[in-house]
RNA sequence: GGGCGUUUAGCUCAGCUGGUUAGAGCACUGCCCUGAUAAGGCAGAGGUCUCUGGUUCGAGUCCAGAAACGCCCA
């Protein structure tokens, strides 16, 4: 026997109550296994998440999609390896780690010990990895969870290791020394891949424009203007850059000095000065000028002039730059061209050296605070010295670091970079080779837009924790090499070796091992630096597969079959990091398919952010709407566009799929339960008895069933949940409430085993199909209608077989015969409304003018097209069906041409044929043939159809047409009377708070024509309302009644009462 | 400045290879139904399918250009 169905759905308790059931069963663990043996295997990748705070919605997406294809392919019989991800490594956890310890730089980190701090940042990892866990079991989603990967396990760093080793090998590995991105709190430098979008801030700073006197012979009293933002980079200035083919004009302004600007900006920069000369960049280049701080001892000797470079525009500034070498990548790659001298400002922590005079000590990098901002100080200064001709507050985008918001500067340093250039177009080809989903979006071509315009990667940081980049370089000759693996290392160690053995290969440790330098012969140490965290997750197509140790299990699973990721970003990140570890290490793609999707918005369409306060913690929503709802939500929504994420839509979504698939299956267990039905032999023997419309929902189901498995063979969960949806929406508006009657008749015959039988097995596969999805719920409802009541069943919806079609259930002319009867049925409520009469009121006729592909009717098989004619009949309320020919009165005909035949032909003529039809300026010819508009058409290039004549009440669409006979007989009206009475008892059952199974004693009084009416329907209407006595007229006992109702109808007074029998 | 994409009803979005009258859900209004009922059905209103040009007998759909927006790169 079913247990019985809350009427009240409150997914998180029975999410809540599933998650119960599981975990007495062991049902994970028994689906993580059920597919050991199997042979076929599907290979998932999991993307690491970052184990550095808890979930929040935005997460709940990706692990949607990684959850359902797992599951998916685990009901198909699939081997596979469950294995969850953690990004441990990295500079974001240090950021936290020190805000826990309240520190600001890295010296605090270093007083505070390197070994306690990097303890520390894996304690970090581990609580959040062990969190993270918990919710994504709340989420549902089933992994191997005491066997998730971590970044900075010791089989990841070392397999990085083994990937440095083979980049040398190739010589793609080197030591360079350029202008960097740099956070100075951080006191690191940034790679490209870290400055992207959220690296980026609109920032307002004080810009200068600031005169450089020109002290070549000829130019006596000019000077060059130059414009920037970063004021503290003037006192490195070398060189000032003009573009050689720009118009550049000497000005001379009212104060009677003369201005070297482009000729574009000076309506911006001097508009009221007067044009001296005007020469292009070209002529300019060379000229030697007094540069802004001279003064300073770090430029003695610095020979400043004019140079030229093709980037310079005149959109902003005064369209010649100031070039400082040491403080921006430009500059320094234009004083290596040039040969200009390099000043290098700023140290690690962003404060001027020891050469800046006043600046030496102070802080280089912009502040909020203007009073400390070392910019004003630096106008202050040239205006002193009569250098500075205009200030202002300029708005513009500046890079951020991304992880601690702190303004960056730009610093000379030393770095380690993998060379790009030649892995440009291997990495291109191998990007090529994958299927990128979803298509359309040019997810493929952003990758390679990403991979013609890399620059080397910056592969280190001046951090603390993070991968040890195995590099080693000789403290005498600097010397270095690559090493490639832990045993490498041991047997080239020749001092600290002892130190380092039992501990990961993380700083400071690590540090201690030394090396015999191979040039000289002299102690190699390490370099200090750890890696760039994409190292990190880019190498688990190796690592998590043994790469490293175990060859044949990893090309059993390499590549993979399906990596899933948010697409913002990780062109240049994750994708990016594994394409090139792929690229170099197996020189193919490591999956066929990249799956990405957008990103996971506020339900008004703003970005979430916890400041904001509009930001849902996952708990929090798996909480309050369930995490089956944010699950459906996520699979059914277009991967390709932003998703808003709110209650608001959750509610909506449960409204209308959750909600009505619930009281369906309610409704089965109800009436089951009445009956005591539950599934078995005698269904066998009722299978004949099952109707058409059981027949119909059967291979509607079939459909569904193959549209959803080859939608999600695509990848594309939205729409195979659309599929679902639509089903849902055919079985419980149509099916069920067509099929009500059935399940309530007294008697369990055959009709009513078939109708339990049906709905059963469309339930029951309903749920097996919905198991990837909604995971709780599907398999609440399983143990529920199935395995409550077969013992021979599998104990848990997960480890059942993925639905298939099955043979001989698709029947296309009963899909297309019902829908054209729900058509009609359509149009009829179309037709009722028009004519104000209510549906409560039974009609003669319904006389409908078929399609002409219908051939005249309803179906060609005369049983179906009876059973139909009755469904139409008995939800329109009507006596008789009448099927109208081309000739009744109510139609006339129409000549309907066929576009796709007559466009080819015809040409031009086509819109005047159109034009005919519509107006009726046509007629047939003898032979078969019509005239159209002065055009001959061929008996092929036309239909004739019929559509409504006019002053007719009837309702039409296409070439369907549905008239109701409004005449009312009085038998007629008395079975309306009939119909309103039962309708008003019901209610009055219902006011009485009776259950749906009492029996009643009710009580009609009023005007004796109106009761007189009743008489003839007198047991219908007992049976109706489930009285055992229907007193009418002198009869009755309304006094007794448990509820009462007086009415006034059109027709008269009723007075109407209900007890318990 | 370059690349990729998006633009369809008040909102969120479907619209396959070009074809006769462009759809759904939500919201709104009216009506119907009343044994799914804090559900359901029907109807109404709401669209220059961003704009301009082109290809075509025919363009929401294909092509080119523009605008706005988004993402990415510089």
């Amino acid at each position: 026997m079913f247990k019985p169905v809350s009427g009240k759905l409150d997914i998180p308790a029975v999410e809540r109550e599933q998650i119960e059931v599981w975990r007495e069963r062991r049902t994970m663990e028994r689906y993580l296994a059920r597919n050991e043996r199997a042979e076929r295997c599907y290979s998932f990748l999991d993307g690491p998440i970052t184990a550095n705070n808890p979930m929040g919605v935005h997460h709940a997406w990706g692990r949607t999609y990684k959850d359902l294809y797992q599951r998916y392919h685990t009901m198909l019989g699939e081997r596979q390896r469950y294995q969850n991800g953690f990004d441990c490594q990295g500079l974001w956890i240090e950021v936290e780690v020190e805000k826990e310890l309240g520190f600001n730089n890295k010296r605090q980190i270093e007083e505070f010990g390197i070994d306690r701090f990097v303890e520390l940042c894996k304690a970090r990892v581990n609580t959040f990895a062990a969190l993270q866990t918990e919710q994504s079991k709340r989420l549902g989603m089933w992994m191997d969870w005491e066997h998730s990967y971590f970044t900075n396990s010791d089989e990841n760093n070392y397999t990085i290791w083994a990937f440095l080793k083979e980049c040398h090998a190739r010589g793609l590995i080197y030591k360079g020394h350029d202008v960097m991105p740099w956070c100075p709190r951080c006191g690191t430098g940034l790679s490209n891949m870290e400055i992207a979008t959220e690296g980026y801030r609109e920032i307002r700073h004080l810009s200068l424009t600031v005169r450089l006197p020109i002290t070549s012979a000829g130019h006596e009293g000019e000077d060059l203007l130059v414009w920037t933002t970063t004021p503290w980079t003037l006192s490195s200035n070398v060189a000032a850059a003009v573009h050689p083919e720009l118009t550049y004009v000497l000005v001379e302004g009212a104060d009677g000095r003369r201005s070297w600007i482009s000729h574009g900006s000076q309506p911006r920069v001097m508009p009221d000065a007067r044009v001296v000369r005007q020469v292009t960049g070209r002529e300019l280049v060379g000229l030697a000028y007094v540069g802004p701080f001279d003064e300073l001892s770090v430029q003695s000797g610095v020979q400043h002039r004019v140079i030229e470079w093709t980037e310079v525009s005149d959109e902003e500034g005064t369209g010649i730059v100031h070039v400082a070498p040491g403080c921006g990548q430009e500059d320094f790659h234009l004083a290596k061209r040039d040969g200009l001298a390099v000043l290098d400002p700023i140290d690690e922590f962003g404060i001027f050296r020891d050469g800046y005079g006043w600046q030496t000590g102070r802080f280089a990098g912009a502040t909020e605070d203007q009073a400390t901002d070392v910019a004003t100080d630096v106008a202050a200064d040239l205006e002193r010295k009569g250098l500075l001709v205009s200030r202002e507050r300029y708005l513009h985008h500046y890079p951020v670091c991304w992880r601690c918001g702190t303004q960056l500067v730009f610093r000379l340093v030393d770095e380690w970079f993998i060379a790009m250039d030649p892995l440009r177009e291997p990495i291109s080809a191998v990007t090529r080779q994958i299927t990128w989903l979803p298509s359309g979006i040019g997810l493929e071509e952003r990758e390679l837009d990403w991979l013609r315009n890399m620059s080397d990667w910056m592969i280190s940081k001046k951090r603390y924790y993070g991968l040890a980049l195995p590099i080693w370089e000789c403290v005498d000759c600097a010397a270095w090499e690559v090493i490639g693996s832990r045993d490498e290392l041991k047997q080239r160690a020749v001092a600290g070796w002892e130190a380092f053995d039992g501990h990961s290969p993380h700083k400071p440790f690590i540090d201690q091992v030394e090396i015999a330098c191979p040039s000289c012969g002299g102690r190699a140490r390490r370099i200090g630096d750890v890696g760039n965290p994409w190292l990190d997750a880019g190498i688990v197509s190796f690592s998590t597969l043994r790469w490293n140790t175990d060859r044949d299990y990893w090309a059993e699973w390499f590549p993979a079959d399906f990596i899933v990721e948010g697409f913002p970003g990780q062109f240049r990140n994750w994708f990016y990091a594994l394409l090139t570890m792929s690229t170099v290490l197996a020189n193919g793609p490591m999956t066929r398919t990249i799956f990405g999707y957008a990103n996971v918005l506020d339900e008004h369409g703003e970005e979430m952010h916890k400041s904001k306060g509009n930001a849902i913690p996952f708990d929090e929503a798996a909480e309050q709407i369930g995490a089956d709802v944010m699950r459906w939500m996520y699979s059914a929504a277009n991967p390709a566009v932003n998703l808003n994420f709110g209650y608001g839509p959750g509610h909506e979504v449960v409204r209308r799929f959750f909600l009505p698939f619930w009281n369906t299956y309610g409704f089965l267990v109800t009436y089951a339960r009445l009956d005591g039905w539950t599934p078995g032999d005698a269904d066998q023997a009722a299978e004949a008895a099952r109707t058409l419309l059981d027949r119909w929902i059967l291979s509607r189901l079939d459909a569904v069933v193959g549209d959803v498995r080859r939608a999600l063979d695509a990848y594309d969960a939205a729409r195979a949940a659309r599929a679902i949806e639509g089903f849902v929406e055919d079985l419980s508006n149509w099916y069920v409430r067509r099929n009500r009657r059935r399940f309530w008749k007294g008697v369990l015959d055959d009709d009513k085993r078939a109708a339990y039988a049906t709905l059963h097995e469309v339930l029951a596969t309903v749920v097996r199909l919905l198991a990837p999805f909604v995971p709780h719920l599907a398999d609440a409802i399983w143990g529920n209608l199935v395995v409550a009541v077969d013992p021979a069943a599998s104990d848990s919806v997960h480890l059942t077989a993925y639905p298939d079609r099955s043979p001989g259930r698709a029947q296309p002319e009963i899909d297309a015969a019902v829908s054209l009867a729900r058509e009609v049925v359509s149009l009829g409520r179309t037709a009722r409304v028009a004519s104000g009469l209510k549906t409560r009121q039974p009609l003669a006729t319904v006389r409908v003018k078929l399609p002409a592909s219908a051939k005249g009717q309803l179906s060609p098989d005369p049983a179906t097209a009876a059973e139909l004619q009755a469904e139409i009949l008995d939800e329109l309320n009507a006596k008789s069906l009448e099927v109208l020919t081309d000739a009744s009165e109510l139609v006339g005909r129409t000549l309907y041409p066929l576009l796709p035949v007559i466009g080819p032909r015809h040409g031009a003529d086509v819109a005047r044929i159109m034009a005919a039809a519509r107006s009726g300026d046509w007629k047939l010819l003898d032979g078969g043939g019509a005239e159209a508009g002065g055009v001959l058409l061929a008996s092929d290039e036309f239909e004739l159809t019929a559509r409504a004549r006019p002053g007719h009440e009837v309702a039409e669409a296409g070439d369907l047409l549905v008239a109701l006979d409004t005449q009312l007989t009085s038998a007629l009206q008395a079975e309306g009377l009939a119909r309103e009475v039962a309708h008003r008892l019901q209610g009055l059952r219902k006011t009485a708070g009776l259950e749906v199974s009492d029996r009643v004693v009710a009580s009609i009084e009023g005007e004796p024509a109106l009761v007189a009416q009743l008489v003839p329907h007198r047991d219908r209407l007992a049976d109706e309302i489930l009285a055992v006595s229907l007193k009418l007229g002198g009869e009755t006992d309304l006094d007794a009644s448990a509820a009462f109702e007086e009415v006034a109808l059109p027709e008269g007074r009723l007075r109407l009462g209900v007890r318990r029998a």
